[in-house]
DNA sequence: GCCAACGTTGGC
DNA sequence: GCCAACGTTGGC
């Protein structure tokens, strides 16, 4: 299989690129979405590359990239009574979400902000771009990892 | 903090 | 299976 490309968001206040960096590694849990939870179970390999998407922030915009260490497993905090990500419909028979784990590949010097992103050509059918589409997991082509990995790197010569 | 847009839930 | 109500996401 190919190498796939994808963007996955997280607010800074859960976590961050500066963070991964230093942790080298990280499982990504929590997400609770069908379409996300799809892309996050059935397409992602180990060794694809991903877009560090910072949501919420100031501003929000792709802070650094990661590669999938860990293809899907099951969500084993949705099986804790008492956790924020705690769903009783997923059992360990039966799991409903699942997660990934994501190794630290890149911080970039500076934040690409989503402005950046929307005025750059290029980038106009990413699902981050158009208004609406709010999936924290979101396949990217390879086109557009490149254009946003070159802006990314670029800046640190600005 | 506001609120638009979207997903999910549940009554019928 | 429709759709109103509700909760969440996430830009601003």
């Amino acid at each position: 299989m190919p190498r796939r490309y994808w963007l996955m968001k997280c607010e800074p206040e859960a976590y961050t690129i500066g963070q991964l960096e230093q942790d080298g590694q990280s499982s990504w849990e929590g997400v609770r979405n069908y379409q996300a939870r799809n892309f996050m179970r059935d397409g992602m390999q180990v060794g694809d590359d991903v877009l560090f998407y910072a949501s919420n922030a100031e501003p929000s915009g792709v802070t650094g990239l990661a590669t999938i260490a860990r293809a899907g497993y099951p969500d084993h905090f949705a099986w804790k009574k008492g956790h924020r990500y705690f769903d009783e419909a997923s059992t360990p028979e039966a799991p409903v979400w699942y997660m990934v784990d994501v190794a630290f590949r890149e911080r970039f010097p500076e934040c690409v902000p989503l402005a950046t992103l929307k005025a750059t050509p290029g980038l106009e059918q990413m699902m981050v771009t158009r208004k609406g589409d709010r999936l924290s997991v979101q396949p990217v082509t390879k086109a557009e990892f490149d254009i946003i990995v070159r802006l990314g790197r670029k800046k640190a010569r600005a």
